[in-house]
DNA sequence: CCAAAAGTGTTGACTGTACACCCATGT
DNA sequence: ACATGGGTGTACAGTCAACACTTTTGG
């Protein structure tokens, strides 16, 4: 077949992996053991095996890389993971022609343990803004997923998938300000949001702390789903 | 390198072009000549060569099946022309692990020439909602690219390349009425769309039919660009 | 009793939608 | 003269944004 008038480019799946951490978006990284950009942080990445599919390879790469955990493979702990775009310059990798097919993913940061081991490459959450370089083009992959992670929150419920079971409506409003980088107003926001009619109340508060306990709220449902309205 | 272990599956670039035809959305196809799926339309596509970028393979697959001019490659003629979605299942192509890189094109019907040429794959424009069997995958992509054309339309300003470089408010209104399938009211549409700033009247107007002559209009910029406001 | 966050309504501005008639031209 | 699409405004409803005080708890 056409293997033989074609040479196939290496083919890749890098997945961006965004959490919330002590009030800061943050990306899950690696540090390349090898070259080239050897040392450099990298987005968790492998190459494609025979028939394996990008959302297969996506998620090897968040286990073998990033050492999560296997439960990841059932879509049991990434809240949400889909495809983000295919970078395909000639130029981004100096092996030779490789072909990233990248993913975005969202993941409650109480259910992202990350395991450290020897086998693994040192995998970190980084902070969003802070520059520093990155290996190949992973600085330009991590901003198109910021710019998705921004329109996927205007019309879809995928919020769910940043944060626990169990949540205040003050917790979800700061999700929100975290990655929209302002401040909303408290009383506008709970309105809306709860016109919106994705998420009930449960008769739980969040008790123990010194303050007033707030109600905790939970989604309906946690599959994604687009919006009638805009947020 | 990595190729000694892992076996690379081979890459195409798909493109659905849309344009508007009759008063119909129709989608280019060409009619395969070769096994598998031989005598199946199919969307035209090429196998990347050596360190060649998915989209210029996905213009020259444009030129080469569909017969589209050279400027396609200038972007000329292409009103607009991006990267869609990767189709990367084992069982896509019954001849091996095949992804495809798929683009979505939307090109004015006046400035589409179709070449008529025994070499090509006779491209042809099919109505889009005829159902017949496709090629591979190739309708889940057509309808991917629907949904698309529907969501670009209501963020961005990329109407304009759906039409002629002047063109009456009444012309501008259909488009959105064929793609979105209902009719809009005149007065409203006016009024809205005028407010957006994206196009201004020129001293114009189309003559030479039997009814009053309308008020041709211009886009300010042919640039895709996101709208403040949704239209 | 004090600190801290929880919870709660109203108003004015704006935006979207529904709706009907006269106008300019070609035949 | 008539058929055809071109062109125009108003009123009501719904949505968005701004804004401040009382309540409940733990310490």
């Amino acid at each position: 077949m056409k293997k033989t008038i074609y040479e196939s480019p290496y083919v890749t799946a890098d997945t961006v992996i965004f959490t919330i951490q002590d009030n800061e978006l943050k990306v899950l990284l690696i540090k390349r053991t090898n070259p080239p950009f050897k040392d450099y942080p990298a987005l968790p990445g492998v190459f494609l095996l025979k028939n394996e599919s990008a959302r297969d390879a996506a998620v090897r790469a968040l286990q073998t890389k990033a050492g999560l955990p296997r439960q990841v493979k059932a879509g049991v702990k990434v809240g949400y993971l889909e495809q983000l775009y295919t970078f395909d310059s000639r130029f981004r990798d100096p092996r030779g022609h490789t072909i990233s097919i990248t993913y975005f993913a969202l993941v409650p940061h109480d259910s992202l343990k990350i395991n450290q081991n020897k086998k693994l490459q040192s995998p970190k959450l980084y902070p969003l803004n802070k520059p520093g370089h990155l290996a190949f083009d992973h600085k330009e992959i991590i901003s198109l997923a910021l710019m998705r992670l921004h329109s996927k929150l205007q019309y879809t419920n995928v919020v769910y998938s940043l944060l626990p079971k169990y949540f205040t409506l003050f917790e979800l409003q700061n999700t929100y300000e975290i990655i929209f980088g302002k401040k909303l107003d408290k009383r506008n926001f709970r309105k809306k949001y709860l016109s919106l009619g994705l998420i009930k109340s449960t008769r739980m508060r969040r008790e123990g702390i010194r303050q007033r306990p707030a109600q905790l709220y939970e989604f309906r449902s946690r599959k994604p789903e687009a919006l009638k309205k805009f947020f």
